[in-house]
Order: C-alpha cells, then sequence, then structure tokens
DNA sequence: CTCTATGATTAATA
DNA sequence: TATTAATCATAGAG
C-alpha cells in the first residue's frame, strides 16, 4: 500500500515535473532517458531511479498488492500518455522486430499446391461425397461415356473421401488458429494495459499467427496433394488395364468399319454417334479417369471410337486375309440390311440371294480397291482349299456388300469428298494400300500371308 | 504358364 | 490436328 501510493506519487511527479500534458511528459521521459536533463536534471534521475526501484520491488509483493497496483496504474491518468510514450520507444528502439515485409508474394508452391486442388476438384465446389453422389457426379459428368462403373466409382468415392477429410482437417485449422489467434489477442490487450504493446505489434503477431497456421495448412494441402496423386496413379495404373469393348459395340464398329471399308474414317458426327450407339446400346464398360481429371469436354467417348478405328484400320491393312473372314460377315450383314431398308426397287442389283453373279464382275468401282486389294491377296496367296473357298466367298461377299453400298452409293462418294480430309486415293483405297506388295509381287503371297497370320 | 486379340499410348508425319 | 505405325500392357483362351 504504502508502495503503490508512493508509486504513484513518483509517476505524477514525473508529468507534473514537466509540463503536465502528454506532449510534457512524452518530452519528460525521453529527456530523462537520454539523459539530457536541464537544470533540474538530476532530481528527476532521481525520481526516474526511485520508479525502477519500486517498479523492481513489484515482483516481491503479493498478488493482491500487484493488483491493486496495477489497478491503480491503470487509473492513473497519466497512463495513456505514458503508454503511448512507450510503445513509441519500443518501436523506436527496435525492440519490436520490422520484420514483417516477406508476406505479400504469394508462395507460388502453395498456389501450384491450390491449383492442383481445385483442378482435382478436392477443394472446389462442394459436389456431395456419398457413393451415390459419386454416381451422380459421375453420369453428370460423362455425358456420353456414362457408365464406367467400378472403378471410376471406386475413385470418386476415394477422392471425394480424401476431400472430405482434407476439409475437415482445413476447418479444424482455420478454428485453431483462429482461436488461437483470440487469445494471442486478448492476452496481448490484456498485458498491454501493464506494458507496452500497440496495436501494431498485435497486428503483426496475428499476422506470425497466421503466417505459421498457413504453413500448418500448406502441409495439409501438400499431404492431400500426394493422397490424390497416389490415388490417381493407382487408378491410372489401372486404367492400362484395359477392357474390351462389347460384343455389340464391336459388332456396331465393325459394321461401321466394313460397310465403309473404302474410307473407313468416320466424321466427327459419325463416331459421336457411333460412340453413343456402342455405349447406349450395351454397358460399354470402359475405363475414364480422364473425364475425371479435366471437366470431360464429351468427345471423350469418341476418343475411344477413334482408337478403335485407328487400330482397326492399320490392322486391317497389315493383314487383309485375317480379317476377311470378318469382312465377309459384316459384309453380308450389311448388304441385308441395306436390302431390308432400302426396299427391292432394283432387286435384281442388290437383292442379297443374287449378288455374285452379276454384281461382282460388273462392277468396277471406284472403291475397287478393296476388292482388286483382297482379291489379288487372295489370288497370290496360297491358302489351304477350304480357305481359298471362304476367301472367294468373303470376296464374293465384300462385293456384295459393296454393291449394297451402291445403293448408296452416291452417298458415299458425297461421303469421301465430304470426310476424307486427306486425300482419298483414286484408287478407293485408303493411304497405300497394302495392296501393291501382294499386287505387284503376287508369287510372294505365301511368304506375306505366313508372315501376317503369324503376326 | 504361353500366346493371341485388342484397347491404349506415343512419336512421327503430313 | 488427325492419322499412322510401333509399341505397351492386359484380357482371355488354351
Amino acid at each position: 500500500m504504502d508502495d503503490q501510493t508512493r508509486i504513484m506519487h513518483a509517476l505524477g511527479g514525473v508529468g507534473l515535473g514537466v509540463q503536465g500534458g502528454v506532449q510534457g511528459g512524452m518530452q519528460g521521459v525521453q529527456v530523462a532517458m537520454h539523459g539530457h536533463e536541464g537544470a533540474d536534471g538530476d532530481a528527476r534521475k532521481q525520481d526516474i531511479g526511485d520508479i525502477l526501484h519500486q517498479i523492481m520491488a513489484i515482483t516481491d509483493q503479493s498478488l493482491d498488492e500487484a493488483q491493486a497496483k496495477k489497478h491503480g496504474l491503470n487509473c492513473h491518468r497519466m497512463k495513456p500518455a505514458l503508454f503511448s510514450v512507450l510503445c513509441e520507444i519500443k518501436e523506436k528502439t527496435g525492440l519490436s522486430i520490422r520484420g514483417a515485409q516477406e508476406e505479400d508474394p504469394p508462395d507460388p508452391q502453395l498456389m501450384r499446391l491450390d491449383n492442383m486442388l481445385l483442378a482435382e476438384g478436392v477443394s472446389g465446389p462442394e459436389k456431395g461425397g456419398g457413393s451415390a453422389a459419386a454416381a451422380a457426379a459421375a453420369a453428370a459428368a460423362a455425358g456420353g461415356a456414362s457408365d464406367n462403373s467400378i472403378e471410376h466409382s471406386d475413385y470418386r468415392a476415394k477422392l471425394s473421401q480424401i476431400r472430405q477429410i482434407y476439409h475437415t482437417e482445413l476447418e479444424k485449422y482455420e478454428q485453431a488458429c483462429n482461436e488461437f489467434t483470440t487469445h494471442v489477442m486478448n492476452l496481448l490487450r490484456e498485458q498491454s494495459r501493464t506494458r507496452p504493446i500497440s496495436p501494431k505489434e498485435i497486428e503483426r503477431m496475428v499476422g506470425i499467427i497466421h503466417r505459421k497456421f498457413s504453413s500448418i495448412q500448406m502441409q495439409l494441402k501438400q499431404s492431400t496433394c500426394e493422397a490424390v496423386m497416389i490415388l490417381r496413379s493407382r487408378f491410372l495404373d489401372a486404367r492400362r488395364k484395359r477392357r474390351n469393348f462389347s460384343k455389340q459395340a464391336t459388332e456396331i464398329l465393325n459394321e461401321y468399319f466394313y460397310s465403309h471399308l473404302s474410307n473407313p474414317y468416320p466424321s466427327e458426327e459419325a463416331k459421336e454417334e457411333l460412340a453413343k450407339k456402342c455405349s447406349i446400346t450395351v454397358s460399354q464398360v470402359e475405363v475414364a479417369i480422364k473425364p475425371l481429371t479435366f471437366g470431360s469436354k464429351g468427345s471423350t467417348s469418341n476418343h475411344y471410337v477413334s482408337n478403335w478405328f485407328g487400330n482397326k484400320r492399320i490392322r486391317y491393312k497389315k493383314n487383309i486375309g485375317k480379317f476377311q473372314e470378318e469382312a465377309n460377315l459384316y459384309a453380308a450383314k450389311t448388304a441385308v440390311t441395306a436390302a431390308h431398308a432400302a426396299a427391292v426397287q432394283n432387286s435384281q442389283a442388290s437383292s442379297p440371294s443374287t449378288p455374285n453373279s452379276g454384281s461382282s464382275g460388273s462392277f468396277s468401282l471406284p472403291n475397287s480397291g478393296d476388292l482388286f486389294m483382297s482379291m489379288s491377296t487372295l489370288n497370290g496367296d496360297s491358302y489351304p482349299g477350304a480357305q481359298v473357298g471362304a476367301g472367294v466367298q468373303s470376296q464374293v461377299d465384300t462385293l456384295r456388300h459393296a454393291i449394297s453400298q451402291t445403293a448408296g452409293y452416291s452417298e458415299a462418294m458425297r461421303g469421301h469428298s465430304l470426310y476424307s480430309p486427306h486425300g482419298l486415293n483414286t484408287n478407293g483405297g485408303w493411304q497405300d494400300e497394302p495392296a501393291p506388295c501382294s499386287v505387284t509381287s503376287p508369287t510372294e503371297g505365301p511368304g506375306s500371308v505366313n508372315s501376317d497370320t503369324s503376326n
């Protein structure tokens, strides 16, 4: 008690001793601190010394006493002035380190992580997280190629799991950060009543805390990214586990292929239609992680068709003999369908019943390249008898098919001019025929056949 | 297991 | 950019 009054007195003395105002107080302190005292400097110095002594003595006092004194100090009329002065001093003496300028540059790595999380749909808008939602999302995402079945939804489920964890954790961190921040702020504010803490300093402190927490968040983001990467790599590996197209899908594709043998380059629309047909007709199982990674363009399903046609073309070309049977089959099929469809105006020509007769020989179609080619291969090849027979038959069928095409021949031609951007060769074939080899050197037929078949 | 069929990927090409 | 040709890697049959 006694001490307290003395302190108060002393403080008052400091203030009053100069001029009484805030300004005065400041000057007084500064003067005293720097030791530039004037005439009565010694006396003031003495005062200050007293004060310091008394302050030191506080530690020896009981809690109650300290509280009381604190209160006393807080209520002192000079307190605000002193406080600001002390803050200023503190600021000037560099006690508060001025290292708060390296915050603005947004960490590129963090940006990268953010971008990736966003791209993967982890941090993006909520899409719901459940198997049902996953299925819905899958359906929504893949427009045409809908059922990517197990793997796809599995992936989605896992992803949404990650996402959920991520969000939970993020929220937790956020909350902790806020809690901690407010706690520290309160603490500092509280302390600011007894020691010089400027609002600026508090701000800085908050900044530091936030930085700390954001670095933690970055770790979270990083590990989330890693998890996604792992998940993705696992499923991307799985992507290579190819699924064969369904029987019907290949049926449809083959049909198209063999009915457009002269120009098996489906246009975009055609591809789309084929894709639609295939995936609608059957639960055409496709592995499609791709649509997940970026907003599926819808053209993804066309990709499969393109793949298929690419493979088909190349493989057909590589070894026609091997595909003869298939060709026959589908040619016949298309012929039949054509017959069905195109009624029977020219039943003579297109009737499947009498295709061989007139048709084959009489038609030297522009796309006879195909026929010729297959012909020559057949001729050149020393197939086993049965096979030859089959070959001939197939040839016939192909012809028949060609004829059936003839019904829509003009259509086909239009198609050519429209669809084949890379010139359809005049010989009717696509690009350079495989024919040449067999044509030019039919003698070498067997060899080529063997190699083909072996291949 | 091997072997073939086949979907997917990739580098090269026009 | 679409295709080709080569290649990879698996599915499926034996």
